[in-house]
Order: C-alpha cells, then sequence, then structure tokens
DNA sequence: CTGAAAGCGCTAACAA
DNA sequence: TTGTTAGCGCTTTCAG
C-alpha cells in the first residue's frame, strides 16, 4: 500500500520535511518553483496527509461522536443525517454509536469516544440515567445533552423539549374531537419506569383537567419499536370495552398501532384515533397519514451543534430555552363516534 | 480539562513511562507494588488513553468508514447499525458519512477517510459511477463494495446482490396473480439514468416473457423517497387506463403509493396490488403489510464485514456469491379483478 | 525563502 | 523487573 510521507516528497523534492509541510498546508512563504516541485512529488507519490498524526500535535481530531439509542428507529437517523451533514460542512467528521438503551455500554461508549479524543458529543441517552457517567462528564469534554427525559437533575448544556406539553398536546386533540375513553401506548419496562414519562404526564393530566382520568387499564408499555407498538394495540382493541382513541408517545409505536387496527378491521380513523409523537418523514407518507406531535429536528441538531461548537472553541456556553413542541393533523384522527357514559 | 499522560502518571508513581505503559497495557512483567502504585496514581489523575497517539504508532486506527446515499433511509439505517454492532464486537469504530448520491462527495469522503487511517471502508455507492475514484482505490485501503448495481466492470470484493432476479420475482409474483397491466416505480434521474437498473431489467424480462411487456407510459422515475413515490402513483393512478398493480424498486417508494392509492379512495389490495424492493423493518408493520422482495440485511452484512476485517488481516479475499433475493408475501397484493385486452 | 530541532503521547526493541 | 532510546508523521518556533 502506497502510502508515503512528507520525508518522501522532501527527500524526492530535494527540500525538508519543513518546506513540505509549508506548501502543502500553504503557511509559510515559499518559492513559486519549489512549490510546483514539491506539489508534483506529492501528486506523483499519491501522498495523502496524515490527519492522525496532525490530530497529535494539533490536540484537536476534527471529530465528533454522537451516542444514540439506535439508528434504525427512523427519528435517530433523521438526527443523525442532521448532525453528519452540519458535522461535514465545518470538517467534521462523526463517529456514530448506538446505546441500545444500555446502560453499560452507553457509558464505555462515552469513555471510548474520549480516549479517541473526539473534539465533542451530542448525547441523546433516552432513558439513561446520569449517575453512571460521572466521571466522564468530569472529564471536561465538550458534551451537549439533547431532549432528555429524565427526573434527575438538569444537566447543561442541554439541548430540551417541552416533552410535558407535547402529551398535553396530544391529548387534548383527541378531547376536542370528543373522545373520553383514551389509551396510552408509551415505552418502558413497567409503569414506574416509563421513559417517556414526560409525554404521559402531560397527557395524562389534560385527560384529568377535563375530567377523563386515564383508565388505569389502557396504559400499556412497550419499547418504542412498531412489532411492541402493534402487540400493545392489539390488547388494547380486543378489550371488552376499548378505546375509540391511542396515543403512542412515538411514531413508531403509532404506525403499529395502525397496522393492528387495519388487521382487526378497525377502521381508522372512523373507529379509532390515532396520534403519534416524533414526526418522522414517514408519518406523512403512511395510510393514514398520521396525526403527530412534531418535534423540530432541525432546530434540535442546528441549536446542539451551534453550542457544542462553541463549547470547542471554549465559549461559555447555557441552555437554550425549551424546544417547543407542535400539533400536525393528518389523518389518523377525527371525531368520535361512540358514545361513552362517564 | 484533566488531560493526563502516561509521563505524568510516571512522575507521580517514580517510575519511567514504560513500566507506566507496561502496566496498562498488561504486557510486560511488572511487579505488583509497582503495578498497583501506577494503577493508583493513573485512576487518581483521571487518565484515559490516547488513542490517536497510539494508533500513530501502530500503524492501526481500529477505525472504519461506512459510506452511504443517506442513513435516513431506513434500508441504510438498518445496515449501518448492523455495522456499528459488528465493529464495535471487534473493537471498532464507525465513521459514518452520507455521500447524498452526490459523486463529488462520495469522492470527497472517501479520500477523508484515507486521511484519518480508518482500516478500512464499508461502501455502498448506489448509482455512483467509479470512474471517480480510481486513484482513491489504488491507494490500497481495504476497501468492500455492497449491493453494487451498475453496468460498470465488476470490481473486487463486492458483496452482489442478484437484483435481476429480485426484480423478476416481484414482477413473477405480480402476473401469477393475473395483472397484466403492471406498473414500476424506480430510482433515477432519466429512462436511460436508472440508479435500479437491475431490478427494473429483471422485472421487464418477466413481463415480455409472460406476453405483457411493460408499457412505457408506466414507467415513472423517482428517487427513492416515500414522498415522490406518493407523487409518481398519484400520477400513475389518474391515467385513463391505469395499471392493476406496481412495482416499485424500493419500500420507501412503495409506502408512498400505498399513501397515494389511500388518498385517492383506492383500496389496496382488491384495485391495486404493490410490490416494494428491500424488506425494510416498517414494510411488515404498515397497513397493508407489504408485500416485497428481501434483501438479507443481516447476510449481506456479515458477509461484508468478514470480508474487510480478512482484508485488514492482509488476507487475500474473493468476493461470495451473489446474494439471493426471496419474495415475501405481505397484504399488499391479491388476485387481479378487472380485465384488460391485450 | 528554507532548514534544524523539538515535541504531540505512546510503544517496543534492547539494555541493565 | 525496570529504564533508555528511538520513532510513528506531522507542525511550528527559531535560525540562517
Amino acid at each position: 500500500m502506497l502510502r508515503s510521507t512528507i520525508y518522501d516528497i522532501a527527500k524526492a523534492a530535494g527540500v525538508t520535511a519543513t518546506t513540505v509541510s509549508y506548501v502543502l498546508s500553504g503557511k509559510g512563504s515559499i518559492s513559486g518553483a519549489t512549490r510546483a516541485r514539491v506539489l508534483k512529488y506529492a501528486q506523483e507519490l499519491g501522498y495523502r496527509p496524515n490527519l492522525i498524526a496532525r490530530s497529535l500535535i494539533k490536540q484537536r481530531t476534527c471529530t465528533l461522536g454522537l451516542v444514540m439509542p439506535r439508528i434504525s428507529n427512523p427519528f435517530y437517523a433523521e438526527v443523525a443525517e442532521a448532525v453528519e451533514r452540519l458535522a461535514y460542512a465545518s470538517g467534521f467528521r462523526v463517529f456514530i454509536t448506538n446505546t441500545h438503551e444500555n446502560e453499560q455500554l452507553g457509558g464505555d461508549l462515552l469513555e471510548d469516544l474520549i480516549a479517541r479524543r473526539v473534539d465533542g458529543i451530542i448525547y441523546l441517552p433516552h432513558g439513561l440515567p446520569l449517575y453512571g457517567i460521572q466521571a466522564t462528564l468530569a472529564s471536561g469534554i465538550p458534551i451537549v445533552f439533547c431532549i432528555w427525559e429524565e427526573e434527575e437533575p438538569e444537566v447543561s448544556p442541554c439541548i430540551g423539549f417541552d416533552f410535558m406539553e407535547g402529551g398535553r398536546l396530544a391529548a387534548e386533540h383527541l378531547l376536542a374531537l370528543g373522545h373520553q375513553r383514551v389509551a396510552i401506548v408509551t415505552d418502558g419496562p413497567s409503569v414506574d419506569g416509563i421513559k417517556h414519562h414526560l409525554r404521559v404526564a402531560g397527557a395524562k393530566s389534560a385527560l384529568i383537567q377535563a375530567g377523563h382520568p386515564l383508565d388505569p387499564a389502557l396504559l400499556c408499555l412497550g419499547d418504542s419499536s412498531v412489532e411492541r407498538g402493534e402487540a400493545a394495540a392489539h390488547e388494547l382493541l380486543t378489550l371488552p370495552e376499548p378505546p375509540t382513541a391511542i396515543f403512542a408517545t412515538n411514531d413508531l409505536m403509532a404506525i403499529g398501532i395502525i397496522t393492528a387496527a387495519w388487521k382487526l378491521g378497525i377502521h381508522i380513523p372512523r373507529d379509532l384515533s390515532v396520534v403519534g409523537f416524533d414526526d418522522i418523514v414517514l408519518a406523512a407518507y403512511i395510510a393514514p397519514p398520521l396525526t403527530t406531535i412534531v418535534m423540530d429536528k432541525s432546530a434540535l441538531t442546528e441549536k446542539a451543534m451551534n453550542i457544542l461548537f462553541s463549547m470547542i472553541e471554549g465559549k461559555q456556553v447555557t441552555s437554550p430555552p425549551l424546544l417547543l413542541p407542535r400539533l400536525v393533523i393528518r389523518g389518523s384522527t377525527t371525531q368520535c363516534s361512540k358514545e361513552y357514559r362517564a
């Protein structure tokens, strides 16, 4: 494998490595003649700079780490694509890593990224506790947390999202359509380990406020996947007294719900209204198009990257205000057709 | 930012850097006492190895590059997740990069990855020409091409997929169901710039063989996105003599087609059969579940990674046989209900 | 305009 | 068991 160094070029061109370095970086002042000669040999020898060596001396790798639950979830994939694009625009490359929501793995990943001397990290923890990574945080590496939804103390900087309000919006929309028996399908291993904690809390509060508090039997647990979304919906829809609307705390589960309904011959939205959360691109293009809560991924990634770059430059930063949710009404929700006695 | 080196530890522990290096790597033979002392100070100083320095001397970064069109397409996201998982299992981290099907960008990305001295590259080019990266290939970096669908000369090693057979399978399924007027929605800027070239060729040949050659008016161009899939389907379905079945050369477009039909009040599969290509996870969980051609992503990524690792170890490798397509019949296709005169 | 020299943090012969 | 030394490929003062 042809792997030449500036020394090889230097020797060939009859100059010293310093000179080569200068012409390659366009820094010092070099005569046109030597410049041309150096360039010629660089070309000829198929020279490619060794960014590893450069990183070592510059104390900067122009590399970012992106830590997220799983890139196969379109929401995260869309975020990753945006992050990669913005990083590229600044000459950075990004390591993407999946925690699979495993705490141990998440911590290891972080430590490894630091060992690789990434210049900064974007961390979308989704249900991962903070206490396991205290030491990591203490390392002082620029790291920005995004869409934190835990109950633990605020960490800074953090690009937050008003999940509670999002849940409320979803429930209020359903309530306004006359739905009184609404179910919630969310992510979490147990009712007191709900990962989409705030979304559920927001929805519940709206339900209570409207005088139709959540029937505990209508709270289903999943894991943010379509599979579990479908399974949960199947359970819900075969109940003696099924819900007339379901709020899924992410779009993937909402899609699973639509499919479950389809299989049971339940028409959406006539017999069942469904609202999701995230607004993945696909949400607008399924049948029926999904009513959902929009998380503005562009705003999220832009803010996160701006803050991260500021930190890398050593600037002092503060968390921006919470990102606000927005309801987008599409074809999966409509007026409730059934009457239920309270 | 606390960033200690082995020298800091050495000084603190009253030994030399070599000793520290040995205990940290567990290589030389070090007395229990010094080992303990070194470890203690390493801990105390919050030492984290500098993998950049290590890479420089070892001539190995334990880093891979993954270049693909766009990770927001679930098919690629699923591949990326698998690649990342396999890489992680071998202590590798991966740079993921999106070409956005831009030839220039694709070439730059490759060069940059080489400059960063990744140990190997997985390249899923999708419609990108080879001639632009000859120099890159000549660098000798281990690189495995996956699912190449161009007409240019074979490159080795390459994990190929029998796209032609996949297209044929799709068309034959439709034909067997009695469909005679089948449309194709594919990816490409023009009819002679079709990126899913082989899939289309396979389908066409089956159609011809059955005596129902493709009506040129029923070949629609898109760009692998749901949006364009929906737009194409809208055109097709509002034709005076619409198709009774549509073969979309990827799942995203197929989903768009289903949505277009839904919006037009056309029932799937009763009034229109749809078959996709890829078998993204979501395909099985939309309404109706999508009949599609399965590309085995596990097999693909496993083979690709095995070969890549072999190359990295300096072994000689050859391309494996083409991966075979499989048809999975779900709810989006059924018997044709209309009669058309030939 | 160009060169000499030091050093980024680590590893690995080779000595002691 | 531990230390000495050189060097991975590059950048960057400081001289000349």
